[in-house]
DNA sequence: TACCAGGTAAAAA
DNA sequence: TTTTTACATGGT
């Protein structure tokens, strides 16, 4: 099955956040392609002309790979803006084809946002890993990301013991057992969106900025307190220098309405340029 | 060896 | 109210 993709678009730049950082075991690059358990089997998404091939491809294989691909961004949009902006132009088009990926999964965005919390992204994929296989259906090369269900009957020490500190036990389980609607969210403004999920223990501001930008797509999200986007901030806009939280904030004002497409071509042009 | 890495809540001041 | 501290793993 054949998903076309708006283009230009470069399968593999766009997907290198599946790889360097090391995989936990949901969604895996494989053999020059990229291979999850959607709806109970696992798929196999490859680079073609002008898009993607699914195998077996379904709907709902194809309505979650669009999704896991980034389709609801529009970047034509976002490119043609970014065309009056020097510095961003400049990274852009050092990026010809990206195209940022999504989370398709909520309770697993909010799950990889936990793990990643204060510790390397590598560290948190490496206990990602473990929980993954360990609560997960094994699949081929996959395993499907545990059910918030099975992890609502998980135990603090069952955690501990695949390297989450006891806090990060703490919030999971809470946030598996808690009365939180993950569809609903869809249906609020970012700003309800925030203010409900940082009423979660151990869901804090920057949790939820990434929820916005990775599991809802949300065009304003801007996780001004990430030190990847600090980082990045600070050295297009700020000759290298290292800029506050509320500095980077204000900022994002500026790139109004596309802060999700600046933030993530500001991370992944770093990253190319270092 | 120490220190840092895509934070957060709770204790202490 | 604002500032400090503990946290656990993986890499350098």
């Amino acid at each position: 099955m054949h998903l076309p993709i708006p283009q230009p678009y470069d399968f593999t730049l766009s997907t290198v956040r599946f790889r360097e950082y090391g995989s936990d075991g949901a969604t895996v690059w494989h053999d020059g392609g990229l291979q999850r358990v959607i709806a109970g089997r696992e798929v196999r998404i490859e680079p073609v002309g002008g898009g993607v091939r699914l195998d077996p491809g379904s709907v709902e294989a194809a309505a979650e790979v669009s999704f896991l691909l980034g389709l609801p961004f529009d970047l034509d949009a976002f490119r043609a803006w970014a065309e009056h902006e020097a510095v961003l132009a400049d990274v852009v088009a050092r990026v010809p084809g990206f195209r940022p990926t999504l989370t398709p999964n909520r309770f697993e965005a909010l799950v990889i946002a936990i793990t990643a919390q204060q510790v390397s992204l590598q560290a948190a994929a490496a206990i990602r890993a473990r929980f993954v296989a360990r609560y997960g259906a094994r699949h081929e090369v996959a395993c499907e990301f545990p059910a918030r269900e099975r992890v609502a009957d998980a135990t603090v020490s069952e955690l501990r013991s695949l390297g989450f500190s006891e806090r990060k036990a703490e919030y999971v389980l809470g946030l598996a057992r808690s009365e939180l609607d993950l569809e609903r969210l869809g249906t609020l403004p970012d700003a309800d969106v925030v203010e409900t999920l940082v009423a979660v223990r151990g869901l804090g501001r920057w949790t939820a900025d990434w929820f916005l930008a990775r599991a809802l797509a949300r065009p304003a999200a801007w996780p001004a307190g990430d030190l990847g986007v600090r980082k990045a901030v600070g050295a297009f806009y700020a000759d290298g220098r290292s800029l506050s939280i509320e500095e980077v904030r204000t900022m994002g004002e500026r790139f109004t309405p596309f802060q999700n497409l600046t933030a993530q071509h500001l991370l992944v042009g770093l990253r190319m340029a270092g």
